[in-house]
RNA sequence: GACCCUAUCGUCCAGUGGCCCAGGACACUCCCCUUUCACGGGAGUAACACGGGUUCGAAUCCCGUUAGGGUCGCCA
């Protein structure tokens, strides 16, 4: 195991946390955790702009969210801040200072550029392998601009030396790029660290994932209501598995298999099917407690009045299997806290309105009035007893009674829903029901 | 265009010379369960890009072709 692992994740702030720069960041993060070591995250702000805080609060967010906190770097401190390249100037002016002393800066159109020897350089990469570069045509590197401001290579190469960064973890687009930042890494007498370079996550049809497409942005999954731990699992598996064919794996497992070297060297389809797939995989087999955190945003933002808490949580328990993504759970469960529900017109019109729908509402209403104890068990049985009593079919029963209490066509068990909404509650909108379409 | 990377079911992965006429998962189709919607169980369709080698033997090694991706910025 190495002494000093030292990862970073350098993203820009642009205001969005991209699934590709999300999956990098999760590999640093199962680099460092696997071997001990420090995750750090740098902030590569080189074009100073003051909307930049919200970016910035974007990225916390985001890796916060999957659960990848980082044990270094912005908002959070550390021995080599600071974190943010804006701020990093004089450090720069220091290593530029060195270059120049090395007589491998000029200048041109009031911009500072680096001359390459163009000597060919060999990338020995942990995911690609051994890869010479033949950089005999490759133009010199600007290094600084006209206004001061710098470029991200000489600034990247510059962080990673500072802040000891023993391994760069990063998307494959840069495999090019790092045959440009070992010559830097050269002309500054610094030992570079090693390189991996991740596949990319591409869509489904092979193009280059934008902010538009469905999926790209990680706010996307906090707004649709997916569980952290799923998503996270799915990037877990885009260029990287276990090895035996298992799909749902806990992140400490993750950690404890994670191998830079076994990751894939071909480019990944997004496929959100999949994702949607874990997701509820993940929510199926949560903790109701843990159901409750997450979907509470949802319930609040929907205005929802769950004042009492252990009805909500009885509701949430009978509504969990039935829920795709938790931005759902409003719709499903609305209807359990307001008698102003809404009556689905093709459900009334397919269920109250059929002949007899009526008559045998009252007999099922009675037929529930009358009964001992309030069970889904003996709701169940009362139901199924009574059709065979007045000849008819258990649907003809349950379909009329589902849209009364509840609006609509589509719901939790039946006898379940009913066992926690309780007689009364039942009872009084049976009648509503049968007053109101009777 | 130059340079670099990649190439197994539609998609994500398994497979590192014989155990593979290729295995798992998602998606899709069908069946069962369930008189809602789902879950779950079972079955099925479906791939080694192409052409040359090497070898007794190749999805696995080599070369070429083709295709896809990346980089060639005073973007990051």
């Amino acid at each position: 195991m190495s002494p000093s692992v030292r990862v970073r994740f350098a993203p820009s702030p642009t205001g969005y946390l991209h699934v590709g720069g999300a999956r990098t960041a999760l590999f640093n993060w199962l680099f460092a955790r696997h071997n001990r070591g420090t995750f750090i995250l740098r902030i590569e702000d080189t074009d100073k702009s003051r909307e930049q805080e919200q970016a910035v609060r974007v990225i916390y967010d985001g890796l916060r969210w999957l659960g990848l906190e980082w044990d270094e770097g912005a908002g959070r401190g550390g021995p080599f801040g600071s974190y943010f390249q804006s701020e990093r100037t004089v450090i720069y002016e220091k290593y530029l200072n060195v270059l120049q002393g090395k007589g491998v800066l000029y200048e041109e159109e009031g911009a500072i550029r680096f001359r390459s020897s163009r000597k060919p350089v060999v990338v020995d990469d942990l995911v690609c392998g051994r890869i010479e570069f033949d950089r005999s045509s490759d133009p010199d590197i600007t290094v600084r601009r006209p206004d001061g401001s710098w470029i991200f290579h000489f600034v990247n190469v510059v962080d990673d030396i500072e802040m000891q960064i023993s391994h760069v973890i990063r998307g494959e687009d840069h495999l090019t790029n790092t045959s440009k930042h070992l010559e830097l890494y050269e002309a500054l007498s610094a030992e570079p660290p090693r390189f991996a370079h991740i596949p990319l996550i591409l869509n489904r049809d092979g193009s280059k994932m934008s902010k538009r497409d469905a999926g790209s942005s990680i706010a996307s999954y906090v707004e649709q209501g997916y569980a952290p731990e799923a998503v996270r699992n799915y990037l877990c598996l885009l260029g990287w598995s276990p090895k035996d064919n298992r799909e749902v794996i806990s992140i400490d497992e993750v950690v404890q298999l994670f191998d830079l070297t076994k990751v894939n060297r071909k480019n990944a389809a997004f496929d959100l099917d999949k994702c949607d797939w874990l997701n509820r995989q993940y929510i199926h087999s949560m903790s109701l407690n843990r159901f409750r955190e997450l979907t509470d945003s949802f319930i609040r933002a929907a205005g929802i009045n769950a004042s009492d808490e252990n009805y909500l949580l009885r509701v949430l328990e009978i509504v969990k299997e039935k829920i795709k993504f938790f931005k759902e759970v409003p719709d499903w469960i609305d209807f359990f806290f307001t008698e102003g529900f809404h009556f689905d017109q093709s459900a009334v019109e397919q269920s109250l309105r059929k002949p007899g729908a009526m008559r045998r509402l009252r007999s099922l209403r009675d037929a529930y009035a009358a009964l001992e104890v309030w069970s889904a068990t003996n709701l169940e049985a009362t139901l199924k007893h009574l059709g065979k009593e007045i000849g008819c079919k258990a649907g003809d029963l349950i379909h009329p009674a589902r849209v009364a209490v509840s609006g609509r066509a589509i719901g939790p068990s039946l006898y379940h829903m009913f066992e926690v909404m309780g007689r009364d509650r039942v009872l009084r909108r049976i009648d509503r029901a049968i007053q109101l379409f009777g």
